[in-house]
Parts: structure tokens; sequence; C-alpha cells
DNA sequence: ACCTTCAGGTGTACGGCGTACACCACGTCC
DNA sequence: GGACGTGGTGTACGCCGTACACCTGAAGGT
């Protein structure tokens, strides 16, 4: 039996559950957890399609009624933001041995066949009003290829919004759209809190403009990065016209 | 009759509204239109949000009931289409005293402007199965501003999917999913039909593999798709970085 | 002037949704 | 043995989209 790495709590008793098997209910049916719950969840929009995904049928599908789930998931959007985590947990991390280009490129397209096996997964990933910790990581990954690629920050940030629309679909905005703290100790604690597991994408924050430790949120400027990938695009398009492009194949 | 007869007043006689206006209910109320309500859901979408779009609460803000707007639409989802061909009816279209690259630029920003506008428009159109026919318009103006800079089919073709994510979102099939019909000569009449007001889009679907007349709808390869546009970003980048690339501000 | 027609608006009702709240069945620990 | 916490249950409420039958008033034919 896999280890529940992603559920582990805090006060996760000494178990003793008999004989290794997880605790059965009078019906049989082995106890739910979050895991479950989510895999479950990830399945049946995988095979029925995001819209079949219902509180009610996917606790029917787990032989539960539907207020049972919410002794794992607190919400239906909190059931969303799980699924979401699950999905964006199978993009392959950043390698070492690799440049940076070849590693950009890799991560992308892990990504990519991550969302190809989950189809539902953009429109919920947009869906969110905020990024999930997960969803941070990638980023964050993708932020450090590019600057150990030796790109300056403001351009690993363009770079970074310039792909973010092939793997993300329409992202705007990386930061949660909340508005931060209002007290600026406590907004400095945040931010610190976030350097520690996003580096890259704290530093990206601060030096495309926005000071992180005042303007955390506010959000960067957009139509700058959108023209940046734009003109990146447009240029690019020009030049394999004039090299006298041909399809591949 | 195009005007909106909006100006009646519950004081109006009953009977003989004047000079041409749209007769008022006893509530002396305007009566509805396809137009109207698209605007009205629009206008909702625009101050609160789409998910405050409900038949129930339009209808209220019309004051009316809600079955009332199923005499103006078939359903919820021919509402949300006719709402997206509201905002994509708002995009600039080609200009002709432009080179290409310009033409494309201003049409890009424009759409851009207009999604802005509207910002949960681009969720909602790539909610919709299949695109509604201003958004093959405006793809098929775009591709005929890359053909007329003498860009070859297929690679108008790829550029278009390399600028679509920036424009759609995540859009990955500008053809309808529905399967075309079964019966050949039925397919190729559809095909006369788009081609005559969507001429490069035909032209571009026949020229990237996919035989017009015998595989409209099968979709175009994907990967080769992506992986072009990936590569157009990544060379880009590269370039940028090489050049010494540095934020215009 | 009468009658028909019919587009537009109403009223009622149904099934599905998310979920608040009270409740109960356990296994665990003092 | 009793208190307690965890996980599952049952009921109920207020939203949602919309099917269906109905009404109403103006338009048009005769």
């Amino acid at each position: 039996m896999p280890t529940t790495g992603t559920g582990s709590r805090p006060g996760d008793p000494p178990g003793r559950t008999p004989a290794g098997t997880a605790a059965a209910t009078p019906a049989g049916r082995a106890r739910l957890n979050r895991d479950i719950v989510l895999r479950a969840a990830v399945d049946l929009a995988d095979t029925a399609g995001i819209d079949a995904v219902s509180m009610r049928s996917l606790a029917a599908g787990l032989g539960v009624v539907p207020m049972a789930l919410y002794k794992h998931v607190a919400n239906k959007d909190e059931l969303l933001d799980g699924m979401v985590e699950a999905v964006v947990g199978e993009i392959e991390p950043a390698r070492r041995d690799e440049d940076w280009k070849a590693s950009l490129r890799r991560q992308v397209l892990s990504a990519r066949r991550a969302l190809l096996r989950h189809p539902w997964a953009p429109a919920v990933i947009e869906s969110r009003p905020a990024p999930t910790p997960r969803v941070l990581d990638h980023l964050d990954s993708v932020l450090a290829t590019l600057r150990s690629g030796g790109l300056s920050v403001p351009l690993a940030h363009h770079a970074m919004h310039a792909l973010g629309s092939r793997v993300w679909g329409f992202t705007q905005e990386v930061f949660p759209s909340a508005p931060p703290p209002e007290d600026p100790a406590q907004r400095a604690q945040l931010v610190a809190a976030m350097a520690a597991r996003w580096p890259n994408i704290v530093e990206s924050a601060a030096g495309a403009g926005h000071d992180a430790t005042s303007t955390v949120g506010a959000g960067c400027d957009d139509q700058a990065e959108f023209e940046f990938a734009l003109d990146l695009l447009l240029d690019g398009i020009e030049r394999r016209h004039r090299e006298g492009w041909t399809p591949a194949s």
C-alpha cells in the first residue's frame, strides 16, 4: 500500500489498523481520505468530463452520501483546487543535466502531456481565482531554468509570460489577485515565506517593477508583457518566412 | 426596426404608440428582443461577473419572468454564444493600408482590448464547444492578413496557432469538434458554404495536411503546431538574450 | 366588424446542484 | 466506563436551467 504522501496530517495517530487493512465501515467499504476523494474526482473528470464532477455523483461513485465528502474537502472549490494539484504534480521537474533551453522545452512539453491526459484541467486551472502551490512550484521551476541560462530577471520574467499562455492558457496573473495584508510587517513575513519556497517568483516580481515588499499582488505591466510576447511571435514568424520555412514532414 | 424605443412610460395610453416605436407591454416596459437580451447579459457579466448571469437574474434585471427569455434565446448556451458574438464583434477588422505585420499587430491588440473590456469573455469563448461565426470571421481575417504578406499556407496556419493562444487562450481547435456529415456530397457542400465566408480558413485546413473535403473537423497535428510555437518563443527569447535585451522603460 | 392567428409574456413545476445543520456510530484514551 | 474526536448519515433550503400549459393583445384577412 503506497503511503498517502500528500495527505499526512500532523495528528496522524500511530494507527492501529489490524493486519494492515484500512479500517472498514459496516458496509465493508474502505475509509475515505482526502487523497482517495481527489483521485476519484480526477478519474471521474477524465472519464465523464468535468461537468460530471458534482459532489453528489462523486459521492455516489465512492458509495457514500454527498455530505460525507465535506469531511475531506471544505467545499467544491477546494475539491477543484485539489484536482489541479494532482494534475500539476504529474509535471516533470527541471533537470540539472541539460542546458536551459532543452530543460525548458522538456518541462513545457511535460506540462502539455499532463494537461492532455486531463483535458478538463486547463479550464479548471484558469477558473481558479488564485494559483495553487504546485502551480507556483512549476512556475518557479521554469523561472529557475531561465535564470540558470543567464537570462536577466526581467527577461526571464517576460519570457515566463510569453511562454505562460502556451502552458496555462490565458493566465494573466500568477500572483494571487487577493489583496495582500495591510500591515507591512505581516506583508514582509508573507513575502519571506513565499521566497522560501518560490525564490525565483519573488525575485521576478521584485525585479519587474513591483516592489515585492510593498506591492505584491499589484500585478505587473500586462500590456508590456503582452506586447513583448506578441512581438516575439511576430518577429519569429517573419524570420521563418524570410528563411523559407516549410513544414518538417 | 433596429430603433430600440426604450422611452415608453407607464402612463402611455395603450394602443397606438407613436411613430413606429416598439409596442409596450401593459407594464409600460419596452418589448424585448434578442439584441436587448444579449446586451443586458453582457452588461450584467461586465458589472457583476459571469457567475451572476443566470437566466433568472438576467430576467429580473429586465423586469421580466425568467421563461420570457426563452422566446429570444433557445437556452443558456445560445445566450452565451450570443454574448461571445457581441464581444468578438467589437474587434477591429483588418485594414488594407498597412503591411501585414502592422495590420496583424493592430488586430491582435484590438482583440485584446475587447477581451479586457469583458474579462469573462476568454473563459466563455473557450468553454464553447464550437466557435461562433464571428470568431471564425476574426480568425479568417488574421489568416488573410498573413497570406497577404506572402506567407505560405502552412506557415500562415502555424503562425495562426502560435498567435492563437495569445488571443483566445488555450484554444486548440478552431474547427468544430462535432463530426462532419457522413455523406461526401453533403460534406462538400458544407465545405463550399464555409469557403464562401471563410476562404482562408478552408484553405488553411486544406493545406495543413487535412483534406478539406474529406477530413474537415479531424483537427490538425496539434503536437507539430505546439512545437512550432514553442520553438518560435524559445528562439526568440534566446535571441533577445543574445542581443542584450533590457526592458523598454 | 368580426374572427383567427400568433409572437411575447406568465405561472407552475421538476429535477439537479452545493451545502448548512443536526445527528449518530464508532474506536481511542483518560 | 465515560468523554471525545473522527467519519458517515439524513434532512432541508435556496439556487439553477427549463419543459409545458396557459394567457393576452395586436395584426391581418374577410
